[in-house]
RNA sequence: GGCCCCGUAGUUCAGCUGAAUAGAACGUCGGAUUCCGGUUCCGAAAGUCGUGGGUUUGAAUCCCGCCGGGGUCACCA
């Protein structure tokens, strides 16, 4: 890399120069501004006191001895502290040469031995259907999944289901008193609506009956704890730990619709798993390391029979384990599914794509894991992503302002429908490829709109936009795709073309340069957004490079290029771009067509 | 109240391992077509980077105070 070759070449004129000692790796050599001339920019603001010079003879003197040395570098410009090297023309076309034709530009190569990294994502609830912010995850696990992959970890992707706890017994019990036998089949809603419905039905009949209590004048805290829906779901819940045949029963059924349910949205969504968890079969094993943390001292009983950790030591709460009546929380199957799963893989990494707003749970579960004595407990990640926010504020489910996940792909494919029918340029494709092309468009809107913002943020998601076709959008990137597809099949099939052939010297132009430029940049984007697990990286990168390629697009006329050895260069520039933009979209899930 | 996160053009977002006049996109206004796919390209207007201090040759970026917004501190998950 050219980038490494000027590093040392800097570091060791300042050796030379004025007896400076630099790591090669620590000079800070960023990318020129737009403005000046040059590719790559050294600050030689750090070194002028040492040198005992003023900052342009630094630079200078750095400049001449550097670019003496490297016959990559065409030259240098000095202004004021800024020291800026220009990269050679031959430099850049034989770079580029050197990575026509490789279709994993980008990409590394993932050693299957190597320590997995288990990533967890989705871990829905079975209580109710996916929705705007179960997206979000989605969305993200999968693309940090690739994206780890793709720069050369080996990701095993895991879904932890919340398959029982009281918010399913709740589902279950107003099924039995309010669902008159409804089944998927006998209305025609998928499985977890149906099951949702039943959640909300149960919401409704409890507050009514705390309203109820209240005015008897129970006080509120009391009512909810009293409220017999809120009894009787709490006794299931007892009972289906006891394993009673009945309540197991309708839980299996009720699950089963709504894991069709889910799969359904999965598959819509191109998400999947290597392996699937369901707390039902893992949560006892948190009880028993709860006995372990007793026995070792690191947890305690109260009176009540409860099991708690004190963590006031750490500037944190004292953190509840195991209820009175014995049975577990949200806590304690993490704690069990963690060990489960660091056995199950031996795992280099531990990562959890779950909301911010369990910051301080993975906080706790990581410290109470160090005290449960397993040194692997640093390995654990929380990959901490924000909110996602509607124009008119929070998603509340009991206000029935959430966004469904299977609605919302809906409106995003008739959109998209609509938006290729007006421009019209698909008149021969067959309907199930146009169905499958709307899919694609209508993914690629939904997910770039999504993947674009830097996941630790909280998100606007604005319905309106999401489905926009024109800008920093999955579309715009999408068509560029398509148009250079187009160029690259036309100058094979109508030019004769070969797009391996080998070009000799050309001459570049700054709109070419640009372009070639980005995709020397490439890799690094990739490694950086790999170790800031920041699929945004990627987007934002991706779009630049969809810009860049538009612009030499605009006033390159490539298939009228009378020079043919010219005309070889160009088309396969054309070929490398899309397949760094094929490369870059798949990172971030995000299908690309052929045409559009 | 304790702890954590966030305040950048009208709007949505980059930039936040400190560096040159703070960048995009949408929207607004004005241009480009002998077109290989105009779902394109070029340009303009638009910002006291919440606020007040501090560190530094240099701060949107680091530190402290304040203001504003959010999260969390459940025998919910």
């Amino acid at each position: 890399m050219i980038t490494n070759k000027i590093q040392s070449a800097v570091s060791e004129a300042l050796k030379n120069l004025y007896g400076i000692d630099i790591q090669p790796e620590e000079i800070v050599l960023q990318k020129t501004k737009k403005e000046f001339e040059g590719d790559f920019t050294v600050v030689v603001f750090p070194f002028v006191k040492q040198a005992r010079k003023s900052p342009e003879n630094v630079a200078n003197e750095i400049g001449a001895d550097v670019c003496g040395k490297l016959s990559d570098l065409s030259g240098f410009n000095v202004i004021k502290g800024f020291l800026n090297f220009t990269v050679s023309d031959s430099y850049w076309i034989s770079f580029a040469g050197g990575i026509a034709g490789n279709s994993r530009y980008g990409l590394k190569e993932v050693n299957p031995s190597d320590a997995p990294v288990v990533i967890e994502y989705s871990s829905p609830n079975t209580n109710k259907p996916l929705h705007l912010g179960h997206i979000r995850n989605n969305l993200l696990g999968w693309s940090v999944s690739q994206l780890l992959a793709a720069n050369g970890r080996n990701v095993k992707k895991v879904n932890l289901v919340n398959d029982r706890g009281i918010h399913i017994c709740k589902s279950m019990l107003a099924w039995l008193r309010y669902g008159n036998g409804e089944t998927p089949e006998s209305t025609g809603m998928k499985g977890d609506h149906l099951v949702g419905k039943y959640y909300v039905e149960f919401d409704k009949h409890y507050k009514a009956e705390i309203k109820a209590l209240m005015e008897k004048g129970v006080e509120e805290e009391q009512a909810k704890k009293e409220a017999p829906l809120m009894v009787e779901a709490q006794q299931m819940l007892k009972r289906w730990e006891e394993g009673d045949k009945e309540i197991r029963d309708l839980w299996q059924k009720m699950n089963r619709w709504v894991y069709d349910g889910f799969d359904e949205t999965y598959k819509k969504m191109g998400v999947s798993f290597d392996k699937i968890y369901y707390e039902s079969n893992t949560y006892l094993l948190g009880k028993e390391l709860v006995q372990k943390g007793l026995d070792l001292g690191v947890l305690f009983r109260k009176e009540d029979g409860s099991v708690w950790c004190d963590l006031t030591d750490a500037g944190l709460d004292q953190k509840l384990l195991l209820r009175k009546d014995g049975t577990s929380v949200y806590m304690t199957q993490d704690l069990g599914t963690a060990l489960l799963r660091h056995n199950d893989f031996d795992a280099d990494q531990l990562i959890y794509v779950v909301g911010n707003e369990q910051d301080y749970h993975f906080q706790v579960l990581k410290i109470i894991l160090g005290r449960l004595g397993f040194d692997w407990a640093d390995k654990v990640y929380h990959l901490s992503y924000g909110m996602v926010e509607l124009p008119n504020g929070k998603m509340k489910s009991r206000e029935g302002t959430v966004v469904d996940a299977d609605d919302l792909i809906e409106e995003m494919e008739k959109t998209a429908e609509e938006m290729c029918r007006d421009r019209g340029k698909n008149d021969d494709m067959s309907p199930e490829e146009l169905q499958e092309l709307y899919h694609i468009l209508a993914l690629g809107a939904l997910k770039y709109f999504i993947l674009k913002v830097d996941p630790t943020k909280t998100m606007l998601f604005n319905p309106a936009e999401s489905i926009d076709f024109n800008g920093n959008t999955g579309p715009f990137i999408q068509y560029t795709y398509a148009r250079i597809r187009s160029i690259v099949r036309k100058a094979v099939s109508e030019k004769g073309l070969d797009l391996n052939a080998k070009c000799n010297s050309v001459k570049l132009d700054d709109k070419e340069r640009d372009v070639i430029k980005m995709l020397h940049d490439m890799p690094s984007v990739v490694e950086q957004a790999a170790e800031a697990y920041s699929p945004a990286m990627v987007a934002n990168f991706t779009f630049e490079l969809a810009k860049a390629f538009n612009s030499f697009y605009q006033d390159t006329p490539i298939l009228r290029e009378p020079d043919a050895n010219r005309m070889v260069f160009l088309v396969q520039l054309c070929d490398i771009v899309s397949v760094a933009i094929k490369n870059m979209m798949h990172i971030l899930g995000i299908d690309v067509p052929e045409r559009m």
